[in-house]
DNA sequence: GAAAATATTGAAAACGATTGCATAATCAGC
DNA sequence: GCTGATTATGCAATCGTTTTCAATATTTTC
């Protein structure tokens, strides 16, 4: 009395496993009248393909995997839902693989597709040298999410971080200002180098130079360390493009806690757009992502590329979108 | 030239089949000499065991699935990467599912286990009706994470909501509060409960009655909407503990635009610890979840399961730790 | 109404790995 | 050197599907 198979349906509707597997797979080729026998005997058994069995023949697994770090990226969470959705929408399963620290990363990526574990990978970051060797040896169907793969004939998708931060600075020129830094993200990432690039054409295009760069990372320490950077120097910028929301948050925190007040003593501006920028006082103003847009659209290019891996998949960049809110305003003087 | 397979190592070492899995599955029975051979044998063409051959051999997958609702909890990324760092040094790899809007939910679950797509099942937050069915017709192993599954026989894992909030009210209790507010998590959620109850049951050996208890949800627009409840209050509560960090920072920001401070007008406390908690302005006065080890311990417990669906396993209740920064402090008046 | 074309079905061979049973090889003991 | 116990291996069946090829049934065409 274990689970039914296709052999019980195909006896209790008088016809071959054949055939029932036909009915499944591509009903349009079988008998109307038998269609129906097989369909309804599948119904009465309560009959479910099994997988295992339908992967060894098939020889794929319906199953994309989603590479991540452990540093869960800001908005990681939401990127994965629309990952999730789509893939779900597509008959797909995801597959959560954590890379850091993981001294046998490669092996276990290759393992997962030879055997036919997943059928494409999705990686969350800059995963360069884990899928460098990988790639070199086999032809497998891999997009990356919100960073570039230098050196790597990967497609991706991410946001337009050159415009948005062009837009930033746009924003801020407008404003007034004239004296303007940035506290980057890690800019051994794509991100964080166009983040940066956008931000130094735009400020080159009015003809400025930037008043003050501080190196960073994504995270909220890096606007504090920043803040404490801000208060030692001579010629302070009235105005600062953080590269994400928590490093904005630290930013704004610790210098209210001295006493400096945004955007009466100095505009800032995040990237991102998470919850808590609308409801942060002052509320942020930012860069909006289109994070469940993103798991989306990078799910769509990796079945392409599944069912054709030859397919020659351009990178799609989603543009991001400014919110104007509290922390923006005229320089001080 | 396709991927080696177990014939081939066979072949290639010179013994059957079945002593080359022997070989993989159970090494101490076989000799010495032919282990070390096929050994060679299987790095000198990198054969890697076939999964789904495995898989429907043996009739388990190696793989847990993890169910998640819609709105990403809090923090939910830090969980699933303590549960993927488990899982992953268990062997196991984890499958993530979506739960929300989706009208098959259930059929999606039912399946995934009777085809052995996944030996066990990880639900984040409350599902209960999905699972209520499926579990009533199989013993199928799962554990809950973070909320306890009312009337299912499922162990659970949870921080110790009862204690933490007790803690915090203790806490302001000594500051000198005699006023103290609420907002309430999701009161249809056990941990928005039992977080109530704590709350209540400490409030209540003080000899006090609760000033004010407002019923919100887990998210920032929640901490705003409290904030203009409070205002509208004749008789206002000192110090007010929200169900979560976010909830606390939409709180203290709405206040903030009306001219109040934390402390100085009113004590705030959130739960969580998310990472911005200690970098908010005032830095947040909260309870510390265990967030990587809940996730460590699911894994844990769902393996138990997995190895014995019969065993009797407990719930665990990790505890939460009481971390006091700047946004509580004495009374005004 | 016969021949040719088409539409349906079935038999059987994969897909890769594991394991109960049986056999062959080794060894200890006398 | 022989018996019985032990250790190593191989044979062959099995897990549940899909698909090629061939066979049969049904139409169509003239």
């Amino acid at each position: 009395m274990s689970t039914p198979k296709l052999t019980d349906v195909a006896r209790l509707a008088g016809v071959s496993p054949a055939t029932v597997s036909r009915a499944i797979n591509q009903p349009a080729i079988v008998n109307a009248k038998t269609l129906e026998r097989i369909q309804q005997a599948i119904q009465q058994i309560g009959y479910e393909t099994n997988t295992a069995g339908r992967n060894l023949r098939l020889r794929r697994s319906d199953a994309l995997l989603v590479m991540i770090s452990d540093a869960p990226s800001r908005f990681f969470s939401q990127i994965l839902m629309g990952v999730e959705a789509e893939a779900s929408e597509a008959g797909y399963n995801v597959l959560v693989s954590n890379t850091q620290d993981n001294p046998e990363r490669g092996r276990r990526l290759y393992a997962s597709i030879q055997q036919s574990l997943a059928d494409g990978i999705l990686t969350f970051g800059g995963h360069n040298q884990e899928l460098g060797d990988l790639i070199k040896n086999h032809p497998i169907p891999i997009v990356g999410v919100n960073e570039h793969l230098e050196d790597l004939p990967v497609p991706v998708t991410t946001v337009n971080n050159l415009d948005a931060s062009r837009a930033i600075v746009r924003h801020l020129l407008e404003l007034g200002h004239r004296k303007i830094g940035h506290v980057t993200g890690i800019t051994t990432l794509s991100s964080g180098r166009d983040r940066l690039e956008g931000f130094l054409s735009e400020l080159q295009q009015a003809g400025l130079a930037p008043t003050w760069i501080c190196n960073k990372h994504y995270n909220v320490e890096s606007g504090r360390e920043a803040a404490e950077e801000w208060l030692h120097l001579t010629d302070r910028p009235t105005a600062v493009f953080c590269s994400c929301d928590e490093t904005a948050f630290g930013f704004i925190a610790a210098l209210q806690r001295k006493g400096i007040r945004a955007p009466a003593d100095v505009s800032v501006v995040g990237f991102d757009d998470i919850p808590l920028a609308d409801h942060y006082c002052p509320a942020l103003t930012t860069i909006r992502q289109p994070q469940r847009e993103l798991g989306v659209t990078a799910v769509r290019m990796l079945l392409e590329r599944i069912h054709d891996v030859e397919a020659d998949i351009p990178n799609q960049r989603l543009s991001g979108e400014l919110i104007v809110r509290e922390s923006t305003g005229p320089p001080a003087n």
